[in-house]
Formats: structure tokens, C-alpha cells, sequence
DNA sequence: CTAATATATCTTGTATATCAGTTATATTAT
DNA sequence: ATAATATAACTGATATACAAGATATATTAG
């Protein structure tokens, strides 16, 4: 590590010592044309400090740690990280659109309210967008990654026992991305991850039924016998069941914090399908 | 507009003409609270820079005005607009999020080159969406409702009759809009706009075929015949039909223009639903 | 003439400074 | 005391400056 800049100052010194490119026309440079180097297709480098603050408070609204309504502003963070306000800036503005955040210009930045409207609807696009998955899963199944998918059930099963709940969550996520995965459609998993995102906000009010994990491993075990039944309406019909699981009742957690939501619809004027 | 300037400054000058508050300690505010003024609660205010930047590099994206590949300079851009890098900045950091444009650290950023595999998810993605749209309007039209689809749809004739290519897009979105607006589910074609700006994009590279339009509008027509007799079941039939009149063999025009894409999938190993 | 190399100039990422609008508080007027 | 008002200190939006890495080109070596 030490020996390149040595080198490199050696070779420096020498080149200025003997005066070769003294007093000449300034060199120039085409601009804004397509490099040809190998950083274009080198996949993505490292983290810039906006990804890494845009993950930290990406974690901390979607856990709740940060309530709807807390302000956050550029600048304690900024000092508090020990980083300019840049790229705090650049993490705010990806949050904003999620609607994660709430930004009032000249006045304030805000931990967005959830906003109820989006709730059905997330429920009813997820719904739609993961049974096209399954759908497809079912058709393109081979026998490995049907025990794959048995195997990440298991896992959930040993996590449950353990009362392992954050893990849980991260095996469940793991098994519908790979469900997605096998029926050659992840992108359909990246748009419902995208769409549940004010859904699991809600959830985090609301507290862990009894057996609710439990239920959830038969729900998946019975979509995985599904497809390795390759039996493509069933799959459907159980996964169509599983997500409908998670319709809860939100009206009595939208009375008890009212602040944390945004009333953007009459809770009798949503769709029904 | 001269009036409060003068009262203003006139103000001013009397104040500081009597030293009223002459040497007091320096006033000092909580900061980091939520505030309680107004601007909070007003709807979002005027656009800024990094809003109309976005807009135009989005349209120009989109309409592959600028093709897959050009170069983007924030300063080139900067300079022409006469405006500083950071809203060009923001606004292309949204595009980046969008896949819309790559950015290579420290080396340059470009219109982004359309992921072949994103194509054949978005439209199936999108066809997911729409049919759960179309079943939950089909519950909800009234008669007034269907009455304003017929005429949207009439709009889409006489634009056809015109010749006028872009006001026909602009009335086919309105249609699909409006669709999502009657079945109380306005998110899921945020969604589905969203996923299909790729193909959009492709779309743009393919020359429009005699006769398309004409049958468009007769695919929508079907639609609002199966909602206005609330034939539930065939309305998502002819939503499903509708839809996989997208589906182009794109393989040609893959070969024909192979830089303009990200050859990140065999064509062979596409979901099928 | 050809290939290797060094470096000036390009790029985006980050930091800092300024601008303009908002809001809490000290002051004033009643 | 209470209400109205002026204004200091806050906010995010924009501008500018600097840092660090990538690349094209002039130069050099063969």
C-alpha cells in the first residue's frame, strides 16, 4: 500500500525536475461524451452516504421507531451524523417519494401519516400482483425449488417456535420472493414490496396475534402442496387465501391515533374485490 | 404590488430609527418541533426547479426524444437552463430511481438502456392490475360513470379521425384513468403507469401500425359494454384481451437497435401467463 | 509507426454558503 | 391581562466550492 505512492511521487518528481511540458497550450478534453472506461459497466460500486442514510431512515419510519408526525430536520441530522446536509438531503427526497416522508418547503420535514386510502388498495394490488406469481410459479416449478420453497418453510416453522418474530418476518419475505423467483416474475415481487410498504407500517401498531405465525406457515405449506401438485387454480386459491388474512379491521387503530393517518377517504367508500 | 413594499419599508426605517431593541440578548427559538402554522397544512405549493427539470428530462426519456445512451451533464444542463447543478441533481437522482437513467460514479450519467426482462413483467404486471380495476369498476359504474366513459371513448374516434397520434395517447390514458377512478382504485393505475414507462419507451421505437388505434377503441368499447351491463367476468376478458394486444414479438427490433437495451434475460426464459 | 504511460481535465459526490419563506416569541398597544 | 404586531431565528431550496475518482490525450519509449 505504501508502494505505489511512492512510486507514484517518485515519478512525479522526476517528470517536473526535467522540464518537458513546460509553457505549453492548455490540453483539452471532449466533453460530456459516452466514456469508454470499465467503471460504466462495472456493477454498482460502493455506498454513497446518501444510500446509507437513506437506509437507516427508510428502517427506522417503516418500523415505526419513527412515528408518524416527528419532524426531521436536514440539519441536526447532518451534525449528529457528522456529514453535510447533502446527502441527508438526496435520502429525504427518495423518502418523500414513498411517501414516507412529508416535506413542507421553507417550514418543516415530517414522518409522513399513513394515508388510509392507500391501505385497501395495497392489500388489493399485492393480492393481484403475487397470485400472478404463484400462477406462474406453479407452471414453471421444478422439483429442487419446490423443496427449496419446503425448506424456507421450515425455517419459519423453527423460527416460530423460537418466538423468533423479526426473523419470521425475514423468512416470510424470502419465501414470497422466491415464489416470485421460480415463476420468473421478481419484478412482481419488487412492485408488491414497494406497494406494502404503508401496509407494514400499520401492522407495526398493531399487536402479534396468537398463532397468527403459526396460521401463516399451514398458509404457505398449503400453496407450496399446491405447486407441487402443479395444481395452478389451487395455488391461486390459497395464495389469494393467505393474503386475505391480512385484512384486518384498521378502523379501531385509525380512533385510538388519529394523527397518525391521513382521513383521505370515507372508510365506506373503498373497493371491494 | 408597489404598496405593501413601501408600507413594508416604511415600517422598517421607523423602527430602526428608534432603537427600541438596542443590545438585548439574542432571541432564541426551540427548533427541531413540529410547527403549527398554516403551510403545513396547505396543498402542495408552487413546483420547484428540480420538479420542472424532472418533468422535461422525463418526457424527453420517455419519448425517447433522447435515446438509450446519451450522455447527461449536470453542468451542460445547468448552463443551458441557466440554473445551478443541485435541482438538475435531484432531478435526476428521481430518474435513477426510476430506471430511467444510469449513473456511473465520477465518470457520467446516461439515458438509461430498457432492461429486456423488465418488458414482458410490466405487461403482465400491468395486465394483473388493470383486470382487478376493471372487475371493481364493473361493481361500482354508475350510469352517469359509464355515460362519461362512452365519451372519452368517443373522444378516442375523433382523434383516431384526426390522424392526431399524440391527443389519441393522451385520451387512452384518460380512459384507463378514469377505469381506475369509477372502481375506487386510482393506485393501481399510478402502479401500472409506473411499471409500463419501459414499455412505453419501446413502444416509442416501433412504428405505429395501420389500423391500431381503430381497434383500440373498439377494445374499450367492448369494455364499457361489459360495464355497463355488469358482466363482471367479461369485462376482465376484454381487459385481458386489450391488454395482450401490447404483446410484440420485440425480438427484432432487439437486433436492430441492441444498444438501446440491457440484455439481462434469454428470450427463451420469459414467465408465460 | 505503435504501444505504454503520465497527467490535465473531465465526471459525479460531498461540503458550505446564500436565498427566500415560515413561525415562534418579545414587544407593543389596548 | 390580552390581542396585535414586528422580527429574529428557524426551515428547506438553490447556488457555489471543493474533493476524489475516471478517462482521454499528449508525450515518451520501443
Amino acid at each position: 500500500m505504501l508502494n505505489p505512492v511512492l512510486k507514484l511521487n517518485g515519478n512525479w518528481l522526476m517528470k517536473t525536475s526535467s522540464p518537458k511540458r513546460a509553457a505549453q497550450a492548455p490540453r483539452k478534453r471532449a466533453q460530456n461524451t459516452a466514456p469508454s472506461g470499465v467503471a460504466r459497466f462495472n456493477g454498482n460500486s460502493a455506498a454513497t452516504l446518501s444510500d446509507i442514510q437513506y437506509d437507516r431512515l427508510h428502517e427506522a419510519i417503516v418500523s415505526m421507531d419513527m412515528v408518524p408526525g416527528t419532524p426531521i430536520s436536514e440539519k441536526n441530522i447532518a451534525l449528529e451524523q457528522g456529514i453535510s446536509r447533502t446527502p441527508i438531503r438526496e435520502a429525504i427526497l427518495r423518502l418523500t417519494r414513498e411517501n414516507l416522508v412529508e416535506v413542507v418547503a421553507k417550514s418543516g420535514t415530517f414522518v409522513a401519516r399513513i394515508p388510509i386510502s392507500a391501505l385497501p388498495e395495497a392489500l388489493i394490488a399485492r393480492r393481484a400482483l403475487e397470485v400472478m406469481t404463484v400462477r406462474s410459479a406453479t407452471r414453471c416449478a421444478t422439483r429442487s425449488q419446490v423443496l427449496q420453497l419446503q425448506a424456507l418453510i421450515e425455517r419459519q416453522r423453527e423460527m416460530n417456535e423460537r418466538g423468533n418474530t423479526k426473523g419470521f418476518h425475514l423468512a416470510d419475505e424470502d419465501f414470497h420472493a422466491m415464489v416470485a423467483s421460480i415463476g420468473k416474475l421478481p419484478g412482481l415481487w419488487k412492485l408488491a414490496q414497494q406497494v406494502k410498504l404503508q401496509v407494514d407500517r400499520f401492522r407495526h401498531l398493531t399487536l402479534p396475534e396468537e398463532g397468527r405465525m403459526a396460521m401463516v406457515v399451514e398458509e404457505h405449506a398449503a400453496i407450496v402442496s399446491a405447486i407441487e401438485r402443479g395444481d395452478e387454480e389451487s395455488a391461486c386459491a390459497k395464495m389469494e387465501l393467505h393474503l386475505s388474512g391480512l385484512q384486518h379491521d384498521f378502523a379501531h387503530w385509525v380512533e385510538t391515533h388519529p394523527e397518525y393517518f391521513i382521513h383521505d377517504i370515507d372508510l365506506d367508500d373503498i373497493a371491494q374485490v
